[in-house]
DNA sequence: TCTATATTTCGTATATTATAGAAATATATT
DNA sequence: AATATATTTCTATAATATACGAAATATAGA
């Protein structure tokens, strides 16, 4: 049962279901889920664990980047699978979208080195 | 967006998902549950609280007691349902559910008055 | 109306979680 | 090897959640 616990736990927080939502667009580099959420890069990470810990996210490295997707296990494809009907038309969840279909991991990583200035 | 982080977050606790689970078996007042969960009345009564706030579970007195219910919520019944699935023999579950078929309103009234002296 | 019973609210202690900034780590590029 | 970039870990702090016991409230029945 603690499983379960785990999950909807993870699933209860406004950033960590955004995070889920735009991953079920695509497998994204922690930069560019950092650039949608503008929170600390070290809040993400802790999100980013807590959510693969609870099995809901995977991820792999790729150069210097991470990428993170949703996991395979079917029980989370259910639940996120009835969660996008429902919040296809929540604003965030939209704007979220329609954010990412601009990203691509480079333009991120430019405007990352921007910000550090 | 709001609503379903405040269903997750209901759903992301131990004793709650066994509350739920249970009152999938039949409605119960706040006693029968009370017996079965064994922790403080004013701790149930705020995570029952807690639960119909999310709008997972609706109350309604009858006499002197509370029955607490599954919500009407197609969602939480989506979501119920298909937990049950997946819970159908975790030993807790079982167990509670074992708990709940012997017992009556009557019967646990006659205990907390019995453990109250 | 008085009393017993069922439940909720209040006050408070403790544990868990979310957050950020600074430092550390890992990898690619020069 | 040295440097730049991407991400994570460490540490501290603030916010939330869980828990209990005591007191308050609501209703049924004598």
């Amino acid at each position: 049962m603690v499983e379960y616990v785990n999950i909807f736990k993870a699933l209860g927080d406004e950033n960590r279901l955004r995070i889920l939502l735009m991953l079920k667009q695509r497998p994204l580099c922690v930069c560019e889920i950092h650039e949608v959420l503008n929170i600390a890069l070290s809040t993400l990470s802790a999100h980013l664990k807590l959510m693969k810990n609870a099995g809901l996210i995977t991820d792999r490295k790729e150069g210097r980047w991470v990428i993170y997707s949703l996991s395979e296990n079917p029980y989370v494809g259910e639940l996120l699978g009835t969660l996008d009907k429902r919040l296809i038309f929540d604003p965030a969840i939209e704007n979220d979208r329609a954010v990412i279909s601009q990203l691509t991991r480079e333009l991120c990583a430019a405007k990352l080195k921007e910000s550090a200035k």
